[in-house]
DNA sequence: CCTTCTGTTCCGATTATAGGAACACTGTTC
DNA sequence: GAACAGTGTTCCTATAATCGGAACAGAAGG
């Protein structure tokens, strides 16, 4: 039981976190397949409630002051009693690197949780930041799992200028490493994300058994060795199972 | 032309905006006085959309992870081009102190916008930080623009404890204060906020003259005189009446 | 000056929502 | 342990809100 003018009002919202452009109306009606007439409405309540405002002078609307109420909460919702956030802070505080949990959302992964290791020097992601969906471990460990079609979807959506053709040849170079991902079931990259960082990622799946979040230990190169790495891995594993446990039960 | 679902349904998801606990579907029905049968529905849209995640245990719902597919469109918000922020980035680099753009949101005052000073000491206030609105120059000046019967409901909703008695003379007590307010049309406090800062801000209103926001100059009391004082409040005032007529436009 | 965009509004047919009632479950009280 | 008050959740139908076609007003471009 669920609230179909609800589901297709969030749809249109969506539209708006991917790009920091306005958008017009019928651009919205275009993207997401809904009549003008139905856009429009939407958007006014949007816009009556702050949630997005309209540009004086292009008509066109872009994200209003109202989404800023949730970020206070957001920002400290890595609440010290959740279960996972538990976790993912045994873990950090046991290999002294900082923990990620990345969940996939559209066309990129989304940082929704950060236990920061006790290192000066912080790595430099924040919450909520978007990461194309195959750039960097967190990332990568997901892509390996979509299925092909979604994949190409994936690199067509950020490689608009290249044809069809060179996005299968694209995705035919990533095969061997997306297998060996989807075999080993974790994924590690160094300097990907950033030259100067490793990301090493697990994979989370829903109810469904379909791919939704990653968990990533990150951090700079210039404190690894192949025995730290082992050790990690090893102790990543161990945590995402337990993280697995409590995210089918949502 | 609005849709009424979608009013109410984002009714319903800012009640978690306002607290980082969970909260019941009847719960949520009181606070709304909207039937549990509506609520229900609402929040398993909600819930399948990730907006909320349902607590194991207790059944009960809290914020989810898609908000944060917001936050990266926001933290970049503050967009040079914009009007409005060029202008408080103007007046932050002549007096080289930091400027607040905060919208009045229900009980809280949100910080939306920020032109940070050159000064390598900054000032903890970040994006989408949330103040009770009577407290600090930013959200006192809007409370001074309150009629008394929100003005005694804000107090009785921080004050819950308190007598409607206690509320108003609570409410005598700032009443001299927010007159003067209202006459300069500026605020200053001095260490209310945060026991090291100053801040003087000046309200902005609404087409039809509602109060709805507040700008701020906000720094360090150490670094503040009688005449600088004196200039950061013309200068205040001068930018204000601007970002007044752009704000009017919207 | 016509065409083709744009945002916006109107109105009747359609359909999805509202709200009462009931169910299954938990914890509390006597 | 039975009665009770609380919870989240689901079903149903009258009703009220949404949908979607069409048209309007304005802007931009050839």
């Amino acid at each position: 039981m669920t609230v179909k003018t609800l589901k297709n009002s969030l749809a249109i919202l969506e539209c708006f976190a991917s790009t920091e452009n306005a958008l017009g109306v019928r651009e919205i009606s275009r993207m997401t397949n809904m009549h003008t007439s139905v856009v429009q409405r939407t958007i006014n309540t949007f816009t009556e409630a702050g949630y997005l405002i309209q540009d004086e002078s292009t008509k066109k609307y872009k994200m209003g002051y109202k989404m800023f109420i949730f970020y206070d909460v957001l920002s400290h919702s890595s609440d010290p009693h959740s279960a996972i956030y538990e976790l993912m802070q045994n873990l950090a505080s046991e290999i002294n690197e900082s923990v990620f949990l990345t969940y996939m959302d559209n066309e990129y992964g989304v940082t929704t949780k950060i236990a920061e290791s006790s290192k000066n020097i912080k790595y430099a992601v924040s919450l909520g930041t978007k990461t194309p969906l195959y750039i960097g471990a967190s990332c990568k460990v997901m892509f390996a799992y979509l299925e092909e079609e979604q994949q190409l979807e994936l690199l067509a959506y950020f490689h608009e200028k290249q044809s069809e053709e060179e996005h299968k040849q694209l995705l035919a170079h990533l095969k061997n490493e997306l297998q060996t991902i989807r075999q080993h079931n974790w994924c590690m990259t160094v300097g990907e994300y950033n030259e100067h960082a490793f990301g090493i990622s697990v994979p989370l799946f829903n109810n469904k058994k379909e791919i939704m979040a990653s968990l990533t230990i990150s951090g700079l190169i210039y404190d690894m060795d192949e025995q730290r790495e082992k050790y990690m891995l090893e102790q990543l594993l161990q945590v995402s199972h337990q993280i697995q446990s409590h995210i089918t039960k949502l």
